[in-house]
DNA sequence: AGCACGCCGACT
DNA sequence: GTCGGCGTGCTC
């Protein structure tokens, strides 16, 4: 038996699958998605086995055995491991970085030394001796001993030891191991059905209290408990057990637990609450798909406050009624605990909670609890996607729009894309949730190519529950304010509105879309700006460590308080912080109690938490903040929102700025009025006539949709065309843009070489697609112009068509790879780039 | 990614 | 005459 296996080094070269022998012994463990000790050149590497065969291309003689076998239970399923390689084609990454993206951190290979018995033997008189013949039959038995365990065991013994390594009957070896150890904890294990107990309560002397109250307790529940557990309920020491223990009466041994990180925490268990009319007949369109198991996807359109989640809480309901599975994402911000609560309440044990706040001990062991089958439901961020389960029937993304779906390390994936072919895979449904749903989204619902039907299904859902109206919006236009000499930055009428909330006792959440806003200094006198010596980039304030900072290579320095090139002391900090606003509302409200959620405010584990419950508590009139304010949050008493400045995202050079503008001005004037109190919104701008703005005060979705729509077509943007940015970098300046050129030139070769063939590389069948089309802009500088010290340039690739054009670039980033090794010039490709920088 | 093999300058 | 510089190529 032969398996192909992918070894753990991600480079270009390495970037395929190497034969090797599965020894009989390990036949039994080695199945395809097994974590593998693999001898790879003159060292021992992981790998993952992604084949199996009976035979061979390779010569015989070169083949190696494989070592070891890393996981009783392989880590990865035969799905995952095609669901990989479709990853590594589509997003061009080493296929080890896209199976290694599935796996939590804990499973990362670790190597380490360790001794094993040598190959030849040396010198066999060495071997009578037989404090020497102990000492490698131990290592013998165990396969391999780390130098320590081998000291400690043999204490005595290092310089026998160091003569049978010197003889080379013991030997240097190299062994994978796992990062992560499983928590274990001593367990109390009573004999079975209690027996004997009562005859060893008689034994014991009349005053071993504590000893006697352990055995009743015992008797009374004769199962294992854990001996934390077991002292705390019955008060004695550890000792007092312990006693028991070496008496032979109990067993009291190390168990493997997992680490629960809701341990201990209540969540009141909820029915399915009745629906509207709307989330009915939803509902039913979904529960039908799942229960006639259709590989369909969905986008579920539906507004602020209309009762999305209570949908999706049924459908998986329909889905564990048949004894399948459900994965649900959500955006890293909205998953919040309230969000967790909804899920536990509903379904309790079943759910395994994946976010990036959990250490990676507790990841791993929710992880396990997927691969053990102990949940049948995932709710968590991003990479939860992968999630090892082998019976999805239902895949839910919820936010479908918001970016932070889109890895920005390799893999640069975008979840929702994987999650459309995982369903694909494993026949299931696909929901795609949102207020706001992505233009890219949209539009699969409504495309229509030859006579098939669209790839998605639009569901809309445009009532509230309990038909509450969408609040009021205002406009405020910020110039007009500047112009009556209001130059604070408040509106007047935002400042009524504070005004009076705070004297009604009712709550107010204030949004800073801080994006393109960062607090940078600058001297007033000469409009000096500090700048990163090694990125084109100003640098960051932070007011916690009053350090000058840079975002992209950590740089730091000290605050300046006088302006390094013409020593004024009139240095500012510029750009509206959310501190600075904090500020602003006190000097205004004296009084006002505010609760500021940042990046700074929010870094520690359970802060975002922490604030929020403060906030729902009422101990807070204002809750102010950035984007995160924004996602889903539910709080009964909040009737104002107000967004202080709406057109900074509005700014930047991006094509996506006013599909991103509409969004969050959607998504946080939903914050507001969504129970009984009316509710009322204000954004303040500077380009109130912004089409953006203007549909998002109308609540107007669709028409914001149609309109941005036709702009993308006459671009020849996304969803219409589909990009691939890629970026060159190197110190030089002259040699990045030759070769960024002469990456570009190939790449329109190769393009026009396949265009002519009408090949489909993929399939190396004559292509099907004949409107296939492609479009190489630039190289130009980046807008970041230099990380690093490394200058960068970029070239965008337009194209119509599926994955075809990544295979093209693919090729072309081969070629400039082979060609370019040695002058260290660094390529990144990102396809479906979420930002163009 | 490592690591070894392999051809040209400053040294015991 | 050697020791070592890192360019090139391989790892089942």
């Amino acid at each position: 038996m032969y398996a192909k296996v992918i070894v753990d080094v991600p480079a270009k070269q390495t970037n395929r699958a190497f034969d090797y022998e599965v020894p009989a012994s390990l036949s039994k463990w080695v199945e395809v998605g097994s974590r593998v000790g693999v001898p790879f050149g003159p060292r021992v590497l992981q790998g993952f086995v992604v084949e199996l065969q009976e035979e061979t291309q390779v010569d015989v003689t070169r083949i190696k055995p494989i070592q070891n076998v890393l996981d009783l239970v392989p880590p990865l399923t035969e799905e995952l491991v095609s669901l990989g390689r479709w990853v590594s084609r589509v997003y061009l990454c080493h296929e080890v970085t896209a199976l290694q993206a599935m796996l939590p951190a804990a499973l990362k290979a670790k190597y380490e030394r360790a001794i094993g018995v040598g190959e030849e033997s040396g010198e066999q008189s060495l071997l009578d001796m037989s404090d020497l013949q102990e000492i490698v039959s131990f290592v013998k038995s165990k396969g391999s001993v780390s130098m320590d365990a081998l000291m400690e065991r043999f204490a005595s013994d290092g310089a026998l030891i160091k003569q049978l390594l010197s003889a080379g009957i013991l030997t240097e070896v190299q062994v994978v191991k796992d990062r992560m150890n499983t928590k274990k904890a001593l367990t109390v294990f009573p004999p079975a059905g209690g027996s004997g107990l009562e005859e060893a309560l008689a034994e014991l002397p009349a005053r071993a209290n504590k000893q006697q109250d352990v055995l009743r307790y015992l008797m009374e529940h004769p199962h294992a408990i854990r001996l934390t557990e077991l002292m705390e309920t019955v008060e004695v020491g550890a000792s007092t057990v312990k006693s028991l223990a070496d008496r032979g009466w109990i067993e009291l041994r190390e168990v493997e637990v997992m680490r629960d990180p809701y341990a201990g925490r209540a969540f009141t268990r909820t029915k399915p609450l009745p629906l509207t009319e709307e989330q009915s007949s939803v509902f039913a369109e979904i529960r039908d798909a799942v229960a006639e198991e259709r590989n369909e996807v969905f986008l579920l359109h539906g507004v602020t406050g209309s009762g999305k989640t209570e949908v999706y809480l049924q459908s998986i309901q329909q889905c564990l009624d048949m004894d399948k599975e459900a994965i649900v994402l959500v955006p890293e911000i909205s998953l919040t605990p309230q969000m967790v609560e909804r899920f536990k309440g509903r379904f309790g044990d079943l759910v395994a909670v994946l976010h990036s706040r959990l250490s990676n001990g507790e990841r791993y062991d929710e992880w396990r609890k997927i691969m053990r089958k102990q949940v049948k439901v995932v709710i968590g961020a991003r990479s939860a996607i992968f999630a090892p389960f082998t019976r999805i029937g239902l895949i839910i993304i919820d936010e479908e729009h918001e970016s932070s779906y889109k890895q920005e390390e390799s893999p640069k994936y975008h979840t929702r894309d994987v999650a459309v072919q995982r369903a694909k895979q494993q026949n299931a449904v696909v929901v795609l949730g949102s207020a706001t749903p992505s233009l890219e989204s949209i539009e699969k619902t409504r495309r229509r190519r030859d006579r098939d039907k669209p790839p998605f299904r639009l569901l809309t859902m445009r009532e509230r529950v309990a038909s509450r109206p969408m609040p009021p919006v205002a406009i405020v236009d910020m110039r007009e304010e500047l112009k009556n000499g209001n130059r604070s930055m408040f509106s007047r009428s935002l400042y009524k509105a504070i005004e009076d909330r705070l004297q009604k006792k009712e709550q107010i959440v204030l949004l800073l879309n801080r994006r393109g806003y960062a607090t940078f200094v600058m001297c007033r006198t000469c409009g000096f700006v500090s700048q990163c010596p090694h990125c084109d980039i100003s640098l960051t304030y932070h007011q916690s460590s009053r350090m000058l900072r840079c975002h992209y290579c950590g740089y730091a320095e000290r605050e300046v308080t006088q302006c390094p090139s013409c020593q004024s002391e009139h240095i500012r900090h510029f750009g509206t912080g959310t501190q600075r606003v904090e500020e602003e509302l006190s000097k205004i409200f004296p009084g006002i109690r505010v609760i500021r959620m940042d990046v700074d405010t929010t870094t520690e584990k359970g802060s975002h938490e922490k604030w929020l419950t403060m906030f729902r508590e009422k101990q807070a009139d204002v809750l102010l903040g950035t984007q995160m304010v924004a996602k889903g949050l539910d709080f009964p008493d909040v009737t104002l929102v107000g967004v202080i400045a709406a057109d900074t995202v509005l700014n930047l050079p991006d094509f996506r700025s006013a599909e991103r503008t509409f969004q969050l001005l959607t998504q946080v004037a939903g914050r507001a009025g969504r129970h009984e109190k009316q509710g009322e919104v204000f954004v303040q701008t500077y380009t109130p006539e912004h089409y953006s703005v203007q549909y998002a005060s109308r609540h107007d979705y669709i028409a914001f949709a149609n309109h941005e729509l036709d702009i993308r077509a006459n671009l020849g943007y996304p969803p219409y065309q589909r990009l691939i940015l890629v970026t060159f970098s190197h110190e030089q300046v002259p040699l990045l843009v030759r070769s960024a050129e002469a990456f570009v030139t190939r790449l329109k070769e190769i393009a026009f070489t396949y265009r002519a063939q009408q090949v489909d590389l993929f399939t190396n069948t004559l292509s099907t697609d004949q409107s296939f089309q492609m479009d190489v802009l630039g190289p130009v500088a980046s807008p970041i112009s230099r990380i690093k010290d490394r200058y960068r340039f970029q070239c965008v690739v337009k194209y119509r068509g599926e994955d075809q054009a990544a295979e093209i670039v693919a090729k072309a980033v081969a070629w400039f790879e082979e060609r370019s090794a040695k002058e260290k010039l660094l390529i990144s490709v990102d396809v479906d780039p979420q930002y163009l920088m």
